[in-house]
DNA sequence: ATTCGTTTCCAAAGCGCTTTGAACACTCCG
DNA sequence: CGGAGTGTTCAAAGCGCTTTGGAAACGAAT
């Protein structure tokens, strides 16, 4: 049932029953009900791409997500994220389009997808230092909204990230409170942004207190379990072993535990963990009393605010641009406890 | 740049370099050279509403992903899978279009997707035991193609999947022939349909050697950390507790690895583990050896065949539906080992 | 020279919708 | 009673593409 035949069923026009159908208010309330009546009866669906064609728009929006046969891994945070974005674009009657694209090609793939003009805008997930992507999109007008930030790009633009530095700070701060000296940092990899920001954090407050790290302590990499296994076991079997580690990832930190165990030790009284969680669906990190202590902050909730951004910039790309920042909170888990030796410091007082 | 602007400045129809961009044969060598030549130097694009409003065909293939407030967690598998599909689309020039269905208007949303003509054809994840969604998408006469299978359905119909049953089968004989008699089923929910092969594989194995099935020793749920560790728990505590666990991923595996430390026992020798592996590009099972004892198959492989297949039935439609039965994979690794009574039964012989 | 067949190109219709500009009917007011 | 104003509806153009049904040009065959 298209709209040529709907108005025919109707006695009524083409034109009546598309405004009719899509509130506009010359039409007569008694008409409406007929139209609207007909339309639910008859299971009428406006045709998309007739719609977009006509409109200008397609009611669309784009995810990209990288592949490629080097860099295997897709985001882990991915899943969660979509889903958030997924719920206000099903309220707003939008489609979430995936493209998948060949990290190679990048630039030429954001072009063709404006080219296409088969989205309305995009969401920009894992922006680099610096990253180029903001000032072509800026240069192709494509709305978008970033989920991170990218540091040194002149432009202003919208965005939606956590307080990296900051969550990193404090939970540093936490684990040099236990009298932990000799913390370690398993790092996203180098060039993402949040990394950058994160490793920050972590060295102002290990500077704060008169710390220098200990490259034999940082480690970058694609947060996978096996990275996070595979650095902490390194660290643990330094001469002078790492006490305490911050994870970018709990998936990561799941290594790092891994790791802790193949070494005989117990995590929580032994060696400490802080993770960064991003609230993963699937890998809740405990019920009540948290598995890992924790600077959390939900990624789901992070996808609805980037797709609410992006759509409030669809309906009027002249506003000037937002950003959020979400502060990631940190919750004290089971992975956490005085350093060995600053153990018998703390029992003897 | 349009294609009426395009053809303007070649001096040619619309027609006629529509032809040429399209491959048909009625325009000349000569002519196709010009057309190609200068489409690329205007970086034209044809718009994909206006082709698909013309064609009939979007171009594009939907995954559904269900949402719900009370249904909180999003597949871990889908990422992966995901991005497999993500190659053959961009390969084809298909977009992929993720529509979050809430579950409780699952049938309407379906429809909706047919009626809007947004897509040419559906992915179906998940299916459930006698999934009613298969009748529906046959009768609405939209291609789909579903990862797994749904038992009790009575229309053939294309599906991708893993041989389930065998897979447990064999893993759970593997641990019979370790020893163990009291292995524990941590499983997928109830009313999905691959949880009910794994179960069926699982009790077959059991009967041929004569034990049945202890109900206590068989838990399904979300496939979680969380869901794993509560269950493992709950098996290692009872008055004979468990000393082998079949999970169904990988992610409920790591949750039964921290309910087997905290119980202070390790993992390989006093308690043996095997897990599905879907070979999660962010957890993966060790590098040479597997952390995990699995039965292993490529879930973004899968992703790939289920994309293949239906890009091929919307090309065909009325090819008869095809089944592609992948085979699980055990690879033993470091989770396994002989039952803590029958290790003695084994050094005596 | 006429006819026929190819090759190469084109004008125009159509996909299903929105939107412009106008028409029609009715009321209100001077 | 004429004109302005208001509320309601419509015909038709247009979005950018594909595709149908010719038509023009050109040799080759008759």
């Amino acid at each position: 049932m298209n709209l040529k035949e709907l108005s025919q069923t109707l006695g009524l026009s083409q034109t009546t029953v598309s405004r009719a159908l899509n509130g506009y208010p010359e039409v007569a309330d008694a008409t409406r009900m007929k139209v609207q009546k007909a339309a639910q009866a008859n299971n009428y669906r406006p045709n998309v791409r007739a719609k977009g064609l006509a409109t200008g728009r397609s009611m669309a929006v784009g995810h990209v997500i990288p592949v490629s046969a080097s860099h295997e891994i897709v985001n882990p945070i991915f899943a969660d994220f979509i889903a958030g974005a997924s719920e206000i674009y099903l309220r707003h009657g939008y489609d979430l389009v995936i493209s998948a694209v060949p990290d190679e090609g990048e630039e030429h793939a954001y072009r063709e997808l404006a080219a296409k003009s088969s989205v309305d805008g995009i969401i920009v997930n894992r922006p680099r230092i610096a990253d180029p992507r903001i000032a072509l999109l800026r240069e192709i007008g494509l709305p978008f909204v970033v989920h991170g930030r990218s540091s040194e790009v002149a432009d202003d633009y919208n965005w939606v990230d956590v307080n990296n530095r900051r969550a990193f700070l404090c939970a540093t701060e936490f684990l040099l409170d236990l009298g932990h000296s000799r913390i370690a940092l398993v790092n996203g990899l180098e060039q993402m942004d949040f990394a950058a920001r994160r490793r920050d954090g972590f060295e102002r407050a290990l500077a704060v207190r008169g710390i220098t790290a200990d490259p034999a302590l940082i480690r970058s990499g694609e947060m996978t379990e096996a990275h996070g296994h595979a650095a902490a076991s390194a660290m643990l079997a330094l001469p002078e072993p790492a006490t305490a580690f911050l994870a970018s990832s709990i998936i990561a930190a799941l290594g790092i535990r891994r790791a802790i165990d193949e070494a005989g030790l117990k995590i929580g009284h032994d060696v400490s963990v802080i993770t960064f969680d991003d609230e993963l669906s699937y890998l809740r990190n405990g019920d009540e009393l948290p598995v890992f202590t924790a600077t959390r902050s939900s990624v789901r909730h992070a996808g609805r605010l980037c797709a609410e951004r992006l759509l409030s910039i669809i309906a009027d790309p002249a506003q000037p641009p937002r950003h959020y920042m979400l502060e990631a909170e940190l919750c004290v888990g089971r992975s956490t406890g005085p350093a060995p030796d600053s153990a018998c410091h703390r029992s003897t007082t």
